[in-house]
DNA sequence: AATAGTAGTAAACAATAGGTTAGCGGTAAC
DNA sequence: GTTACCGCTAACCTATTGTTTACTACTATT
């Protein structure tokens, strides 16, 4: 016997369940405040540290730093050293990993547009 | 002239530009680490403060209660005193807005459970 | 009368994330 | 020679986040 007249749930029980424990696995890895960001950078073709500086607003080179190796054990960027280059040059390059997140950032940046709207109106 | 023989970027410079600043919004309301477990938990059918605490696991009341607040000031729910009930209940419902976010959990979900699975394989 | 559940709040504290400043070794341009 | 860019890193500090414990006021059950 299923509740009579309330509110009918977005998600089944099951679903529920399997979503948060999901959810949480994704947003341990990709849930920070500057990780997202750096992937679309590199995923737009930003592959070196400075340029990864100039192209993200207001991270600071310790952070970046510490986001890139955590990127890299994550298999989410690889980090390459062109040594036969002149000046020794690293890149930072996006993996097939990487695409695999093309559809969150999607949703994320339709949603994120959609809110900044709504809130720009309504102020 | 652009770049000859390099990877192709996965997103345009206006495309980044624009994921970047739309993702910057989308993460800063629902990047917590809570929020948006809160949120499916919700969505769910999970309207009672106890109930969502013993759904969320790990939560402490504490952190349940602030990250209720600010997600009610955010519209991602409603907060609804029953005062006819024998011992009064508070409801936390789901709103429209919430359901907006249907896309992104999915695709959140989705990748989650890749990664799981990426993850478990290799080690 | 005692216990337990409901919906929290207060206080005190620990952990983590993030910011600021400075600097290093190298190359290259002025 | 000095300045500046490149790719970082160390040290230090602050702010946010989260944890634990205890407690409130009320109701219902045993």
């Amino acid at each position: 016997m299923k509740r009579p007249k309330e509110i009918k749930p977005a998600f089944t029980e099951a679903r529920c369940a399997q979503h948060l424990s999901a959810t949480e696995d994704a947003i341990y890895v990709i849930g920070g405040k500057w990780t997202l960001r750096i992937v679309i950078a590199v995923m737009s073709g930003h592959h070196r540290f400075n340029d990864l500086q100039r192209t993200i607003n207001g991270i600071s080179a310790r952070v970046l730093s510490s986001e890139l190796k955590d990127l890299e054990l994550n298999g989410l960027v690889e980090r390459v050293v062109l040594v036969d280059q002149k000046p020794v040059v690293t890149e930072y390059l996006p993996t097939d990993y990487t695409r695999t997140l093309r559809e969150v950032i999607s949703a994320l940046a339709i949603w994120g547009e959609k809110h900044k709207k709504k809130i720009t109106n309504r102020e």
